[in-house]
DNA sequence: AGAGGCATTGCAAACGTTTGTGTAAAGTGC
DNA sequence: GCACTTTACACAAACGTTTGCAATGCCTCT
């Protein structure tokens, strides 16, 4: 149906190898007449490259895809912008791939579509692979890296901030306002990242002298309904004076089910989320927060694809934005 | 360098075509005995199949790329979900690309990418094409449809709400409650979809004999930022008891302007989103919504990829969502 | 004038599949 | 035991490119 070069090349009388030349613009192996010839055929023909065909014969790709792990995490965004930023600087192309939440079978799907095609290399937004997933990645020999998401057990690439610091400094951060009480809402212990943040904050508390209550952990999913589950197991007399949440989403289910509960924020209850996204200056109060850059982290994810041998593994600075949702505690 | 059929082939000692048809599972063309050879000389190769490959010649693919014009628009979840779960039920894989906003170079390069490669079809979410990549994309002679906007110019296929019912109903809504000074913030009247809301706007309250103040309508490209400066466009004594937000994001916009500015929502104003997206639900108040069906516009994009012939416009559903952003006017 | 070099182009193999056609062996019915 | 069908497989072409190599013609130098 569509037009290839051997109808180019049978329009422009040369052979199919002069057409594919012009057309990538192998200067030196073309004269001016030729050229001009072939290009004014594949015009009137309305060519398009099938780049599938030329990947196959070439043994490489200028596709990177990008696997995130549902649309529920807005922080997915500017990673994404990060790294098309920087993969169109290294003039390659990316693609999105959507791989559910907790769903080996849609990870799997994601990962087969991929792999099966040739694309240079895979970025893993936050996505925690299902074991038989990982090892179906790494069997494809494609270069891969993880973002926003680290692990203890396995030795795989991955780009993230380092999540004990953030559990920690976000704490140091609500102790120096003179906060004691603090609680934790909606991390996930189950993985890393959350095992980390945990960490941080137990050893930040430590530090200070202060003794963790039990029912200052909420545990969750990051979500917003975490948070707001983990708002409302503390109750309207928690004792508690700040909370960080575990993620924007979580924090703004902490904040929305404390004004339920009562609470005046920052006035009664000081709010401190972790990420540093959007949402944060949307809702009222603007939410405080440690913030990642996940801009960088895309950035980082495609160099570090890009320049093999490089350390597989980084981290990138996290920082506190103040908005209104701290106070200091008298 | 990866293990292709030849090699599985000769492991097995059989013919490549005889260990395609095993691997496609061509049930009748082969023997139990050498279906098992050959499934466990692909296992032991550890064998991936090159759909590129194989597409070159059967000429069709079951990839089917979206393409969403920002990471900007949270409205994109909930379509890209109904695009996979559908997507799903046919046994086709979705890819996405990010198109940009107004870079018509970055519409180009997603454009050309899905086109030379073997897609069988391309939905595009809310992208609005310039005219030679329009051109670009209805050469390729892949199938497309747009989700999420509407043409009048042009004749293509579009699923997407009815734009003009969108700004009558969002009036109408207003208007029941005893509102009679009613802005309508952020829309776009440089595109279809923007003309429409606000001409279902002035029919609505021209059938209220209500007579609009061009200030009222403060047009924006559906932004938080232009939400906000919408409102204080509006000022504090604008004399506005109700505003329509022309999306979820403006709407917010609107509301932490207008609390800026010393209104209460929904005591002094009130306050009406356009998409009803799950920022409706984080914000406080929670704000009411003209709710789109975005999920149903991601499935029915599938759909009628998948049953050509199907009439190429089609318009889904809209529907109040009451939640606590509107007062009557007394 | 012969040798060598260069510019330009054609030829053909290769990439990893799918699938139509050919064919040998085995099975079936009389 | 013959003709016929079925089963199970091999063979080879094809998909649309890229690219190494060969071939041609022309120019330049000695």
């Amino acid at each position: 149906m569509a037009a290839t070069i051997k109808d180019i090349a049978k329009l422009a009388g040369v052979s199919p190898g002069t057409v594919s030349r012009v057309l990538a613009n192998k200067v030196g192996f073309f004269s001016e007449y030729t050229g001009e010839k072939v290009r004014a055929a594949a015009a009137e023909l309305g060519y398009q490259k099938n780049t599938a065909a030329a990947e196959l014969v070439t043994q490489r790709s200028n596709v990177v895809a990008a696997i995130v792990n549902s649309t529920k995490t807005n922080f997915a965004s500017p990673i994404i912008e990060g790294i098309q930023a920087e993969a169109h600087r290294h003039d390659l192309n990316v693609i999105i791939l959507y791989a559910g939440d907790d769903d080996s079978e849609q990870q799997r799907r994601a990962l087969t579509t991929v792999i099966e095609r040739p694309v240079r290399s895979i970025l893993l937004l936050s996505v925690d692979l299902a074991a038989e997933n990982l090892a179906l990645l790494q069997n494809s020999r494609i270069p891969f890296c993880f973002l926003s998401i680290s692990f203890d057990e396995i030795q795989v690439p991955y780009i993230t901030s380092d999540d004990w610091q953030v559990g920690y400094q976000a704490t140091q951060t609500l102790l120096k306002l003179g906060h004691q009480n603090i609680g934790l809402a909606g991390v996930d212990s189950d993985f890393h990242t959350g095992r980390q943040r945990v960490a941080g904050y137990r050893q930040a508390m430590r530090e200070a002298g202060i003794t963790i209550q039990p029912e200052w952990i909420q545990l969750g999913n990051y979500s917003y309904d975490a948070g707001q589950m983990a708002m409302q197991a503390y109750g309207a007399d928690s004792g508690l004076t700040a909370i960080i949440g575990g993620s924007d989403m979580a924090a703004v289910g902490v904040l929305n089910a404390a004004r339920n509960l009562g609470y005046r924020v920052p006035t009664d209850l000081s709010i401190l989320a972790i990420d540093g996204t959007e949402i944060c200056e949307l809702v009222q109060p603007a939410l405080s927060s440690i913030s990642q850059n996940f801009y960088e982290m895309g950035v980082a994810g495609v160099q570090q694809l890009c320049a093999p041998g490089e350390l597989p593994q980084k981290i990138t600075p996290i920082k506190l934005v103040e908005r209104d949702s701290l106070q200091r505690n008298s």
